[in-house]
DNA sequence: GTCTATATAGCGATAGAC
DNA sequence: GTCTATCGCTATATAGAC
């Protein structure tokens, strides 16, 4: 427990750094959040933060690229090993979604880059991420119409529930408890109430 | 057009100012909007807007009460004129939904709200209103909970299409005028398009 | 590769005049 | 009821030492 930070090759400090903003961009958004906080959950000084990433935009166009990228591959290897029938792959990626609810971070910052699209250079880095999701489902997975808007639709009232942390009231409020259990079942609901805390 | 405002009874300047703010938190969140923002957008000075709300924390919260009773008193509105069958209702609602959209801002300073779960003052009172939703639709609207389920991710959805903007790019970008096609289908996606702009 | 010190800018809020 | 002037804080970014 140096107050001075270990000597680290920059591309394994970069991915430190990356997972920290993560957290810290999907916790408070892009404007709410500083570059010091991400420097301290990274445990480095503010100033390094700047130097690695040349500004707190580049650092979020980047942050967001990786969740994307972590969102796509997750899909990608649930497709991998699902079978053939469309039904049971709309499950399979359904279940998928659940396990990167685990990683709270990585749905709220994406959510919170969506959130962004007036924000001329942000924006359009969003939208193609958005995109790219979509291209994959209609392409890759082969759902239809249909199973496209399913996916995406309960996906964002995912994020939005996961966002407002509605989850912790459950436990208190029967009118919280119901709504999760009314919108995706105890199950879920029930991962929802952990990655809220 | 002079410098000087007129002079206007308090009530109906803070009616203006909300007004304002809605669009403006609406565009930008709560901490990318300034105060200064909303003033100008208002027509008044960025001190007077602090004078009459006490701080910007209470401007927000003050209009995030302001879109959630539009929002409620919309949805009331369109169930006093629907019929008893339940999936006539639940098409009723969505028309209605349809008509926030056209405002912009409502829709999307509360799901800026929604986002703010972790912030100890503003979490609270988005959760709350979050939950006056759901019971509207649970015990006046009388929804079945797939019906509820349904109704909440296709309005987050709807909020996350009009955020980002993704409207925008339908004319230039097959895939994405394809994504809106896919997810609402034209008629819906004609609406979103034309709230971007 | 990493830090300390600091320049610089923007914003929320207060004071006080009209 | 509304403004101008301004204080004080916070945050990004730069300079430069180690």
């Amino acid at each position: 427990m140096t107050s001075r930070s270990e000597r680290i090759p920059a591309d394994e400090r970069r991915e430190q750094i990356l997972a920290a903003a993560t957290t810290v961009f999907g916790e408070l958004g892009y404007a709410a959040a500083t570059t010091d906080r991400v420097a301290r959950a990274a445990g480095i000084s503010q100033p390094y933060v700047v130097r690695l990433f040349g500004t707190k935009e580049q650092l979020f166009i980047e942050t967001l690229r990786r969740t994307l990228a972590r969102v796509l591959s997750t899909f990608r290897a649930a497709l991998a090993e699902a079978p053939e029938d469309g039904d049971a792959r709309e499950a399979r990626l359904g279940a998928a979604y659940l396990e990167l609810v685990e990683d709270r971070g990585t749905l709220l910052t994406l959510l919170h880059g969506f959130m962004m699209g007036p924000d001329p250079v942000i924006g359009p880095v969003a939208r193609d991420g958005f995109l790219q999701v979509f291209r994959m489902l209609r392409d890759e997975a082969g759902f239809t119409p249909a199973q496209i808007h399913r996916f995406l639709a309960d996906g964002m009232l995912i994020n939005t529930l996961l966002a407002s942390g509605i989850g912790l009231d459950a436990r208190r409020d029967p009118d919280a408890a119901d709504l999760m259990d009314c919108t995706f079942g105890a199950k879920v609901a029930d991962v929802l109430e952990r990655a809220s805390a």
